[in-house]
DNA sequence: TTAGGGTTAG
């Protein structure tokens, strides 16, 4: 803890020592406080643990508006437990702790931790209020955690706290986020007197949702009703049309702001490219974001980190290592999101070397920088490192492993043949880690199996399923019977795979040309015919080369 | 105390 630090120490290093002597109790407060969100706003974890320190000496740290600045310092610096620390130091009778300790968690995007905390708050038998419900249902929105939101609803209309604005707007946000649009407009439509937040989270709502002309036709009645939008509101219109690829309303939307007096700002251009990324219409990201730059708009890590995915999808090196370059320049490169995107981006243009020269490097990794370098070893063949990275990443314990993991070990599993540890780690996946396997679990399963010549386990494991089969699932165990031979297996495979998808050659294809091989000729000549009467032909594949 | 933009698979 802090208080380590000598008194003697805590003056030589304090840089904004005020004469105590010659200021008021509240002034003394109100600088320590400011000082508090400089560096909480900076994240200036030791100049605020110094000051910390420098509070506990002082006694000041009885102040629960000073702790209040401490829990949402250390919140900001991603520091829990030292939150905590300072959270239990409040008497346990001062109800605001609550308050500011789920604000301050659920404003840093400590989602999971608001939960845990308000589950607490629960437990304890503490009442919801109008100033604690708002920030437990961001939570929830952004979790996409319906169950507790609508928990909460429950609550809040037992303990009547609706028809207050903080609260709807933040229920009409957190239904939006959890794909209920239709009934945060229940909600929305409820409310006495909306204002402009409210307003906006209902268009935010469809916009999310991919709504985009539901969202256009309130912004209208909005101003019909004489209520101007905002920066907000534009940026979520904007959103909105980029997400569903309508560039023309987009380039009116920023035609129609620029009259309405708002000019397109960093937001604004970031959705434009990532709903181009997103359209896989990647040159006109990279021209969205030269006109952003050349309009004086400086873009942040987000921008960076939406527009690198276009560098990587046409495995556009020279592009990528650009941007790279441009990112260090804005100081944005060590962002942990733009650093995850630039591993994905070197491993996907076939540098594997770089991108894991880069993730040794690192600072800080989440899950997604993992499973992009253990995707990445995989698709270039070297599984071993694959597979020991996925066991760097257990022991690590810091990251949650999630399903993509898991997808990406499976891969890797599959490529070397390594049926063992596969169906070992299915298990895990299950029975430590709680995840259900989804379609493309099975799908890595069947592949599996299938190339270790393992076909009847395969099926045994698609009947098992809990979940429906899809395409890629059957489409696995077929490719699995063509290269061992499996005659009986594949027409059962291949008549699943007629169903799903009765427009596709593929699976036709393979039966065919597995007939072929067997010499059984008839049946091959059926299946040419019959693809031959409805006109299936075969997507030829294709690829793209960029020279560096 | 509530509203806008982000990275990974097939």
């Amino acid at each position: 803890m802090p208080c380590l630090l000598t008194k003697a120490r805590v003056f030589r290093v304090l840089p904004h020592r005020i004469a105590l002597n010659h200021c008021s109790f509240q002034s003394i407060t109100d600088s320590y406080a400011n000082y508090l969100e400089i560096y909480a706003r900076d994240q200036a974890f030791h100049s605020g643990r110094i000051l910390h320190a420098y509070l506990i000496v002082n006694g000041l740290v009885r102040s629960t508006y000073l702790s209040s600045k401490l829990i949402v310092f250390y919140a900001q610096c991603g520091r829990t437990s030292d939150a905590r620390h300072v959270f239990d130091g409040i008497p346990k009778t001062n109800f605001r702790r609550w308050i500011v300790m789920i604000g301050a968690y659920s404003r840093c995007g400590l989602y999971e931790e608001t939960l845990a905390i308000f589950h607490e708050m629960q437990r304890e038998g503490l009442k919801l209020n109008i100033f604690v419900v708002p920030s437990i249902l961001k939570a929830c929105g952004n979790l996409s955690d319906r169950k507790t939101g609508e928990k909460i609803h429950s609550a809040i209309l037992r303990n009547c706290l609706d028809f207050d604005a903080f609260v709807d707007s933040a229920l009409v946000d957190m239904y939006s986020k959890c794909g209920r649009v239709e009934k945060a407009r229940l909600v929305f439509d409820r409310m006495p007197d909306i204002d402009l937040v409210a307003w906006n989270s209902m268009v935010s709502g469809y916009a999310q949702q991919g709504l985009a002309r539901e969202a256009w036709d309130l912004v209208n009645k909005m101003r019909l009703m004489g209520i101007k939008p905002n920066l907000v509101t534009w940026n979520a219109l904007i959103a909105g049309f980029s997400s569903v690829g309508d560039d023309v309303m987009v380039w009116d939307l920023f035609r129609m702001m620029r009259v309405d007096g708002f000019e397109p700002d960093m937001v604004s251009w970031t959705s434009v490219i990532s709903g181009f990324v997103q359209n896989f219409r990647n040159i006109e990201a990279f021209y969205a974001f030269k006109r952003m730059t050349s309009c004086g708009v400086l873009p942040s890590s987000v921008t960076i980190s939406s527009l690198l995915p276009a560098c990587s999808a046409v495995a556009d090196l020279r592009r990528g290592k650009e941007i790279h370059g441009y990112a260090l320049i804005i100081g944005v490169g060590k962002d942990v999101f733009v650093s995850s995107a630039l591993v994905d981006m070197y491993a996907k243009c076939g540098f594997i070397f770089e991108a894991a020269k880069l993730f040794e490097k690192m600072q800080e990794r989440n899950t997604v920088t993992w499973n992009s370098m253990i995707f990445g070893y995989g698709n270039h063949g070297y599984c071993v490192e694959a597979i020991d990275l996925f066991y760097q990443m257990v022991e690590f314990k810091a990251v949650k492993l999630d399903h993509l993991t898991f997808t990406a070990v499976f891969t890797a599993c599959s490529h070397a043949g390594l049926v063992e540890v596969g169906h070992n780690l299915f298990q895990l996946m299950q029975e430590e880690y709680g995840i259900k396997p989804r379609l493309e679990h099975y799908a890595c399963m069947v592949d599996l199996l299938g190339r270790a010549g393992k076909l009847g386990e395969a099926y045994d494991l698609i009947k098992a399923m809990l979940i429906e089969p899809d395409s890629f699932v059957w489409g696995a165990l077929l490719g699995a019977c063509r290269n061992h031979g499996n005659i009986e297996l594949a027409e059962i495979a291949a008549k699943h795979l007629f169903q799903l998808e009765p427009n596709s050659a593929g699976s036709c294809l393979l039966l065919s040309n597995l007939y072929a091989d067997a010499g059984s000729w008839g049946n091959a000549t059926k299946l040419k015919k019959m693809m031959k009467r409805k006109r299936l032909k075969r997507n030829p594949g294709c690829s793209w080369m960029e020279s560096v």
